[in-house]
This record gives structure tokens, sequence and C-alpha cells, in this order.
DNA sequence: AAAGACCGTGCGTTATAATGAACAAAACAG
DNA sequence: CTGTTTTGTTCATTATAACGCACGGTCTTT
């Protein structure tokens, strides 16, 4: 459907839905409502000006695009991915996240 | 312009404004007023029936087909998205996560 | 040349896309 | 904990996409 696919795709750049309204120039009410499949025949017009604040092809909002690298994100769940975003955005580094890991694997292994 | 591609596509299949409307169970008139340019902002429920009719992907009418490239794969950071890999593979979870998350945010405000 | 059949366009009406508040709940700051 | 800001939603209203029908024009057919 494709209002999970605009919701995936502002939630893999880490914008609220308010942020994406306001930027693309649109009602954030209404995004809601396509987001939510409430409303589900928007026009050409408004999904230019979403596709373009996502920065994706406006077809790929459209239908499921096979692609070998991005079926490697799509695969990511999509809370996982919200995830990533924020921590991409919040500056923790790389290192710190590796460390992290090193330490959730050992404490895993404990048990 | 979107009008002028529908008739291209349209004439290229030899059918009329009236076969065209009627197959794809549009109106003949807005079907009209849409290749004229006097409407130019369909729905993508209305643009799907007419390129199913026509035998053509609905992007096709959209824009020239050029290269479509998926820069939203590359936008997630190639080395974060192997990392986030690693990190669901080994069993961590979520709230984990977003402990880690909190903590680190935290951490940064004290600088 | 009149009658019928089909073409595309003009126009009034209806359905609904899209908007702009105002709202409760969550996230945040002090 | 208390007030402030930001989140996404609901709802009433406006704008317009999309429709149905009637019309004039062109081409047959008799």
């Amino acid at each position: 459907m494709i209002g999970s696919r605009v919701r995936q795709y502002r939630n893999a750049k880490g914008l609220t839905m308010s942020e994406l309204a306001e930027r693309a120039g649109v009602a954030k009410s209404y995004l809601s409502a396509i987001e939510r499949d409430i409303q589900t025949n928007p026009s050409i017009q408004f999904l230019d000006k979403i596709a373009s604040v996502l920065d994706v092809d406006i077809n790929v909002l459209l239908k499921d695009v096979t692609s070998s690298t991005y079926e490697e994100a799509a695969a990511l769940d999509e809370e996982w991915q919200s995830l990533i975003a924020e921590a991409m955005n919040s500056g923790v580094s790389k290192e710190e996240f590796r460390d992290f890991l090193e330490y959730n694997k050992w404490k895993i292994k404990q048990k």
C-alpha cells in the first residue's frame, strides 16, 4: 500500500510528519490520512512534493521496486530503520556503537 | 507535460478518446481535459486505469523514462548498514538499543 | 440532403482530495 | 512534579478532481 511506503521512507530519513508536511508544503493532516491508508488516492502533484523531500523517485512510492541494494534496506525492519536514522542524526560515533555491540555480545554469552 | 504523453500513447495504440475512456472506466470529458492540459493533476488511480489500457507503465506517463537511481539505499551510510545488520543478528533487542541511544544522547549533552 | 453514428469539447453537478484549525497525548525543559 | 513544546490525530470547510450529459462538427449511408 502507498501509505506504508511513505511512512517507511519518512522514518528512514528521520523526519516527523510535521517536518515532512511543512517542507513539502502539504497539510500534515492529509499526510497522516495517507500514511494510515484512510485516503489512498493522492494526486501526482502531491506525490511529487513529498517524493522530492524524501529524496526518492516517485515510482518508488507507487509500488515496490526490486533492486538488490534497495531490497537490503527494505529488508531491515521498519522500527530498526528509524532507530538507525536516530542514531546517525544524534552524533553517536561508529566506535561507540561498536563498543556497545561487543559489550552486548559478551553479555549475552554470560547466560 | 502529462497530457501530451497520454495522447501520444493513445494514438500509438490507435485508440479514440471515447474508446480509451470507456475501456479505462473514466469520463472522456475529463480525459479530454487532461490531454489538453486544462487539468494537470490527476490522481494515481486515474493514471493507473488509463496506463493499464495503454499497456504502459505508469511512470512512463509521469515523465520521460530516464535512469532511475536509488540513492536512498546509499543515503543510509554503508558502514552503518553493516553495523546494524550485525546488531540485529547478534540478538540485541530494540529496547537495549534504545537505552544505548538515550545514554549516548545524554553523554553528548554533557560537553 | 437528411438521418444516423461517432468524434472531441463545454458546462453544471457531484464526489472527494486537500486544507487549516483545534485537540489529546507524548516528549521535553526547568 | 509543572508548564511548555512537539507529536500525530480528528473534524469541519474549501478547492478541485472526476463525472454525466448535451452540443456542434465531421463522415458515412441511403
